[in-house]
DNA sequence: GATATACATATCATCCTACAACTCAATTAG
DNA sequence: CTAATTGAGTTGTAGGATGATATGTATATC
């Protein structure tokens, strides 16, 4: 916790605020794939930090694929399929469009991979998210020790499909989840359903340990969308748009 | 001492040498999450490098939310949980275990990416999805360039979801299996069944002009799952058939 | 005149030193 | 004993110097 407050309210250093500030000019479109970016120098006079700091910062977004720099020439702009990490932007994360987004997104991996947990899980994977359930439930209030909680829960669950990529991705986009979640609560104070939240989450859990896919794959997308709206957030449905797919 | 690697655009730098060496020691748990790294003198002195370089290299680290660095403290490990960026170790991916992974991450999101893109696609998705598709049939063998057209023809139906971060995500995950295809091809030469793949391509393409979310995700399910057998992957069936429950 | 070589220039890569800002602990003044 | 001060240690930033690499230009050679 202590950990987690350092990280919330870590400052913005020099190379970060540049960083970000180049990143943004190149998501917008205002520096396309292939262009030249101005030299060291000329930029490190644009935001008046020392070249060091500049130098950090183009380490940063070549970390990430996002350019590719040149001894002698330059540094350029890469094609955003070249991209070695994702990186969502923070800041963006206040827009509630964008929240909207990110659940949808959560809701495909989340959904599928709750069922695949139920397929594979062990008992050692079952007390774990049982742990966390029982964490949760002890709380009065959806606040910030049961918030972690209920992502402990979510992270076990991706835990027990045994795959690990599936379990960073579904970890990053909680973890995002709970930044903009985090913003969220500062303007719209929000309905503290601790009950049903709950109630959810043990659907979820009866179903992985019971072995059914299905239902795990169906409380899990319930748990979802009602967390969703919890915060504020409509989900558009997956699937029953128009044509429905009875699967 | 420094030879002239040239390979496609990986020049190995001093941070990047020193970033990976510390983001090994951290993944193979050498230094525990909340354990403090040495000083940055220390790292230069170590690696035999100047500070600068040892402070670019924490900057990338830094940037995926790896480590924190509080000044007049030091530099710590972070929880995995935390970090702010997804970065796939591609060295991991030539193992094949690690592959199927990837491509069970990949079924899971765009399976039913597939259903959103059918609900929600316009013309000109469905305009860019099919000469995408154009292209991939023009080809003879499965190489390069069809390789290329394949990977765009997903990358136009993750945009036609109309979700950025689905894009993002599909976009990233692709890249990365094309890389181990890559490597893949420099052991196994593969099978060439174009028509196979193409084909599968086709009954996609269809339900998304259908508009039948149902169909879109089923055929796109079938044929990751051809493709992971086609590049030697077999891929253990998400939910259709826990038949083997037995457990 | 065409080609090849040498030079000058621009740029990134690395190194170095210095100082500022911050934290923590020991010391000192009250 | 308490509280303020001091000092050492660490990261953050600045700025310059030198090496490595790519490009363009001028010169020399044929």
């Amino acid at each position: 916790m202590k950990q987690r407050l350092a990280a919330i309210g870590t400052v913005e250093t020099l190379p970060h605020r540049v960083a970000a500030f180049l990143s943004r000019e190149i998501e917008s479109g205002d520096l396309n794939p292939g262009a030249r970016l101005p030299t060291e120098q000329e930029l490190s006079e644009k935001f008046g930090v020392s070249r060091n700091v500049v130098r950090e910062a183009i380490a940063q977004l070549r970390a990430d694929g996002m350019i590719e720099a040149r001894q002698g020439i330059g540094a350029f702009v890469l094609a955003p399929e070249q991209r070695a990490a994702i990186r969502i932007d923070r800041e963006a994360l206040k827009d509630t469009h964008n929240m909207e987004r990110l659940f949808e997104l959560r809701c495909i991996l989340e959904a599928e991979s709750a069922a695949l947990a139920a397929a594979r899980r062990s008992q050692e994977h079952l007390d774990a998210i049982k742990a966390a359930l029982d964490r949760m439930s002890g709380e009065e209030r959806w606040e910030d020790g049961s918030i972690d909680a209920d992502l402990l829960f979510h992270r076990e669950i991706a835990r027990a499909t045994g795959n690990s990529y599936i379990h960073t991705f579904i970890s990053f986009v909680c973890e995002q989840i709970r930044q903009s979640i985090h913003y969220a609560r500062l303007t719209n104070p929000l309905h503290d359903l601790v009950e049903v939240n709950v109630g959810e989450h043990v659907r979820i859990y009866d179903a992985l340990v019971a072995g059914n896919p299905a239902a795990a794959e169906a409380a899990m997308r319930a748990h979802i969308i009602g967390a969703a709206n919890r915060v504020g957030v409509r989900l558009p449905s997956a699937r029953g748009d128009h044509t429905d797919g009875a699967r």
